[in-house]
DNA sequence: CGAATGGTTGATTGTGATCAATTCCCGTGG
DNA sequence: CCACGGGAATTGATCACAATCAACCATTCG
């Protein structure tokens, strides 16, 4: 279920993408605004909507029997999220930030966005498959420079904040936060990234972590 | 580019499917044959078609730097693949044992095609996401348990053929041959399977691999 | 029968998980 | 402004598990 917690909130990356841009799209509902840590829905739950998000940023994941949480994928701003091929949710949604996101009624789609929900849909799957390689390769490095340059993809600095957690880190490398943490150092100490901060990474060279990722 | 090697065969699935159900559908072009580890189309070439199994097995992989092969996913007769986000293949397919495939241009889809390859798209991207799941939660009994729940998912008989090697076995799941073998011979050593020849396994208890598995 | 391939089993090593302290950072209140 | 408190992150010591290296079996095919 939607918990609507209300609140107004300006993001990490809100600047990336203009509120016109978000807001004029097909079946588009209001927005609406949920605060950090909190649910937006819950694995199981009825998929009437998929989402945009606005500003902050989510996380979609889901649990093993014995507890562990899965991070399946991060959405920032621009990103769509929440289809499923079934009629519940596969994974629940939670607020990593404080953010905001347009839902929107799969129904009465038009052809131009079945198109455009097709092509989403493929860019997931992509990204799934490369998450599933980078999990399936060993490696702690190569997972956190995956991480690393996933993240910083469409940064033009050098210099990168990251909105999550270590265990959020932790939970979508499949490593734990001791780990995560030491492997930043270990990339630290390679000169591939200056840890400037426990969120603000600058990345050094993306051709040293395309290395280590391999 | 596809490779043409022609050959008849009959396949571990062939009986699943009929040839009529599989033929007949929009788009759909004559039959190819593919000979054991033969390569359907390589990582970077046109994506000008995708395909549906009709007989045999076939797997995509990708290739790290460092030379180790990643299975993405088998696919079995009545299955599609090879659609892509962008103009190129992403991933090389090899046909795991003789096989056949039916190409089918993605241009001139009629509107009931279009939610036929967005429908296909979404169980594919569920499936990767299962897939990395798998792998992100460690274990190596728990990985082998998945992919025996996985394979075994559709049969009703408790004996499942493997038409795969070890080797593809481990590649799909993050390990290495020898953690294949032994993780076997475990699971078998707690009734979970029983080991009746190197490709062919008994499920002695769903169960208890769900319980494994988590 | 013998070679070759694929699979299993054994011994050892390396890497990440786990358990356990600190330390760092940041917001709060004096 | 500084002291304090609490959660987050780092660092350290040890342990468990899978990779690696290596030898051995089984099955198929010439």
């Amino acid at each position: 279920m939607l918990t609507a917690d209300i609140q107004v909130q300006s993001g990490h990356f809100a600047a990336a993408v203009s509120r016109a841009q978000l807001v004029s799209f097909p079946g588009a509902q209001p927005v609406m605004h949920f605060s950090q840590d909190s649910t937006l829905y819950e694995e199981g739950d009825g998929a009437n909507c998929y989402y945009r998000v606005v500003s902050g940023l989510v996380r979609t994941c889901r649990f093993s029997q014995d507890g562990r949480r899965h991070i399946d994928a991060f959405y920032k701003p621009g990103d769509v999220f929440g289809f499923e091929p079934g009629a519940t949710h596969g994974f629940t949604a939670e607020a990593v930030t404080d953010c905001a996101v347009i839902p929107c009624h799969r129904r009465g789609a038009g052809e131009s966005e079945a198109q455009y929900l097709y092509s989403s849909a493929l860019e997931h799957l992509a990204r799934a498959q490369a998450h599933a390689q980078l999990l399936g390769r060993g490696g702690a490095a190569q997972r956190m420079a995956g991480f690393l340059l996933e993240i910083s993809a469409h940064k033009q600095a050098g210099v990168v904040e990251l909105p999550m957690a270590r265990q959020d880190i932790a939970d979508y490398l499949g490593l734990t936060i001791e780990t995560v943490s030491r492997t930043l150092a270990q990339l630290q100490r390679v000169h591939a990234i200056r840890l400037l901060a426990a969120r603000r990474i600058e990345i050094i060279s993306r051709a040293v972590l395309q290395n280590i990722c391999g």
